[in-house]
DNA sequence: GACGGTTTCTACCAATTGGTAGAGACCGGC
DNA sequence: GCCGGTCTCTACCAATTGGTAGAAACCGTC
């Protein structure tokens, strides 16, 4: 448990945007270390392997993201209905990723990348956000059956949300192709769009 | 124009397989040629250069699943309706993508792999793609102004649809983390919830 | 000012990368 | 049986990959 902050941090965090831009693949640990103004083996001091390294930045991650989402999704105003306002979570979620999507793609970009199909990280990253994901699991199924939400099955529904919310905020390259480049304005009218979609999907038809 | 269709085809379902599962960086020349009993020097033959191999594939993957699309959505019993029954283009397009997702995974692997933000073949696998799009785009216009689809903007619904049915068909290890194995069983019950889903995200509240 | 621990470095390394040069094998036509 | 094109090979290559070994610099402590 070394107290040697300024480094080890400073590699996460470059490692971190350069996974989530480039990829892990496309990032040798040569090229990080020139961006960080080190020798490689600065970083192999810290992190005895890539994948190790690799490994230290889906966590680093995925407590980002958590971070972001207490900090909004659970924040104090909506202490009273912690498992109460479905409608609001996912408000909340929507806000949370669009605004990480404007400030800090490349996290998302991380979160893309370690949640890739046949991905061995995937297990420790969606591990790190079991919490989240049974509680978002269970307030769902409770306003399911108490018809204040439209769905068959929680899970499948839950799992339907994030696709779409992921989706539609990181999905950039498809976006630009359909003539829409990726600005503040346009990034806005996503996602007013996107609540409304979900509004329409979640909510029963009377609103 | 030369008349060698065995390997140079071969070489293509190969690589696609292969930049489809374990990504383009993560396949190497020299594991492609031995995964078909060839030299690399047989493949750069063919295709001059990787990129070059990869542009190709892109193509193919492209020309592939638009040829999917074809077989399904615009089948001759939908002759009468082509820019009519919306939801039944979408209730058509979901079937492609699950029985793709089922039967050739390695396909939708790799449209993903083709858009990942900052690809420089997303613009190229796009552009093949924009004549579905546009079409798409054409009837989702009209069914909104007709008041048949709910919606504010066709770009954005469909954008928000695309990005809704390609991640809930693709997003295997989310699903995995959620406790749900991938298999035909989980993957009926995920398209008949998302079709659910996108039912009433989409159709106006008569249904 | 010598000390042990932490940190960063130089110096290498074997393996793999995408790619070039060019020889030979295979083939139907003459 | 030889020729010209098509194809696949062997033989290399320079550059880059992740990683090891170990020397120095730096640090506060005694």
């Amino acid at each position: 448990m070394s107290r040697s902050t300024p480094t080890r941090q400073r590699i996460l965090d470059t490692a971190l945007t350069s996974f989530g831009t480039t990829g892990v693949d496309g990032t040798s640990l040569d090229a990080l270390a020139r961006e960080l103004g080190i020798r490689k083996q600065s970083i192999l001091y810290y992190y005895p392997s890539k994948t190790e390294l690799f490994r230290a930045v889906v966590d680093y991650a995925a407590d980002s993201f958590i971070a972001e989402l207490d900090a909004i999704v659970l924040d104090p105003q909506t202490e009273a209905n912690d498992l109460g306002d479905v409608w609001a979570q996912v408000e909340g979620t929507v806000r949370v990723v669009f605004r990480l999507a404007l400030r800090r793609p490349e996290l998302l970009g991380m979160l893309r990348e370690a949640s890739r199909p046949g991905s061995d990280v995937a297990v420790q990253l969606t591990g790190r956000l079991s919490n989240h994901i049974q509680v978002a699991h269970h307030s769902l199924e409770i306003a399911l059956k108490e018809g204040r939400v439209v769905g068959d099955d929680a899970q499948l529904l839950l799992f339907s949300l994030y696709s779409t919310i992921m989706g539609v905020a990181t999905e950039v390259e498809v976006l630009r192709a359909m003539g829409i480049e990726p600005s503040l304005r346009s990034l806005t009218e996503r996602r007013a769009e996107l609540l409304r979609f979900l509004r329409a999907a979640l909510l029963p038809a009377g609103r």
